[in-house]
DNA sequence: TGGATGACCAGATTCGAAATTTGGTCATCC
DNA sequence: GGATGACCAAATTTCGAATCTGGTCATCCA
């Protein structure tokens, strides 16, 4: 049965690359980038060290491919979101679900904040950039401005530029916690609600979007997100 | 001439201090608290070394004067702009000069920022708070939404708490500058028109204020301001 | 015979004790 | 009697030795 076994190898492979992420993905969060070893991810992997590195090159190019395929995970579920429903791919929807996904996910959460306690040398690209950059994020949130300009749902009087800053600069102030006031007090939907709200009011039209327009205006979002995802693959 | 003796004393050491204050803030943004050594606080105010401990106790005691200074300061900028023009006691006018203000000045940038590398120790206090929650921050952030909510400047159909969580997480974002998008590509003022629009759309009624009730606001801000700074003196 | 392995190596990191620095005091001086 | 700087203990830095770890590759099976 030669078709089984050219057939099982790269399968055994694939699963194996995963065993090795899954267990990366448990300790990067247990002890953070820096102290995990790749001796400790092959143990827990139950594979030889060198094994590793039939998969990477480098530690880097391992973790590299974790926060890629954490981020196009997440994507995934927006996307899903908002097949589900056409009005999830408004503006403060999905800004909403974009921080409630940061809070729910530390791995996500680590690469917005950039967060160099887990990500170690992984939270600044060799560029000196924010991890997140190098991910596309800017790139796909300037995408969004532009399709829910084309479909009239936020404003076109402002500078899609400007729009694009202050979702990004919005987001960051919820995630971040505000730093004057003690951020516990308000649970992470509360929070959620306000940041959406926030967003919807300083950018969204005031009209309410007809179905067909909303529909319209899902499809290309969901377009966005795909190619987004597609950056993401290896 | 006793009087004149007994009244040129404390007029010199308080002379004195200003000169150590003075050479304090230059040291701690050219070298950062930890690096500041009181010996060349002294040098620099050309006095003892032991004389710096005739007006303060320890080191930490006379940066956290200096810091309560620097917002004292700050404060009087506030207040005098809404002397000038009852309009900047609006909530969008206030965050704005806030932000302005702190691209302006390392200082109270570093104090809101809760910048350890400039701050050090200062940074976070015994309790293991932010400082800017030490020097009275949110407290103030809290009267002011009291009387915007109460002169209706700010909706009142939202939780107080809300809007100044709000308001606190936006201008937090704002002045970290968001993540993803290259903030460089702004300039302070754009960024503090930004942020304007957001604070004034997401909580501002609608409605455009008359100047009578403008000038009631301004008053009561104003008051809300002089506590504040009141709050700040040794 | 080719994929898996872990002993091995060089460079990075950590450790720790000695050396230096510095916050704070106080005997001395003007 | 207010100002000072030598002085001290504690904290910090230094730096070489010891340890650790990313990455390699000769060896070993299946």
């Amino acid at each position: 049965m030669t078709l089984d076994r050219s057939a099982a190898v790269p399968q055994a492979d694939h699963e194996r690359a995963e065993r090795i992420l899954a267990a990366a993905r448990e300790l990067l969060l247990a002890w953070g980038y820096k102290r995990v070893t790749v001796d400790e991810i092959a143990r827990r992997a139950r594979i030889g060290k060198g094994t590793v590195y039939l998969h990477w090159k480098t530690k880097q190019l391992l973790f590299a491919e974790l926060l890629r395929r954490e981020l196009h995970k997440a994507l995934g579920v927006f996307a899903a979101g908002i097949r589900e429903d056409p009005a999830a791919a408004l503006p403060s929807q999905v800004v909403r679900q974009v921080f409630l996904q940061q809070t729910r996910d530390p791995v996500t959460r680590a690469i917005h904040a950039g967060d160099s306690e887990i990500l170690g040398v992984l939270a600044i690209t060799p560029a000196g950039r924010p991890v997140i950059q190098e991910l596309g994020f800017h790139i796909l949130l300037a995408r969004l401005v532009e399709v829910w300009r084309a479909h009239g749902l936020v404003a076109v009087t402002a500078p899609a530029a400007d729009q694009v800053y202050t979702i990004d600069a919005v987001l960051t102030g919820f995630i971040t916690g505000g730093i004057a006031v003690p951020a516990e007090d308000f649970r992470p939907d509360r929070r959620a609600d306000l940041l959406a709200h926030t967003i919807k009011a300083a950018l969204e039209t005031s009209a309410t979007p007809d179905e067909a327009a909303l529909r319209a205006a899902a499809h290309d979002v969901l377009d966005a997100l795909d190619a987004a995802q597609g950056a993401l693959v290896t």
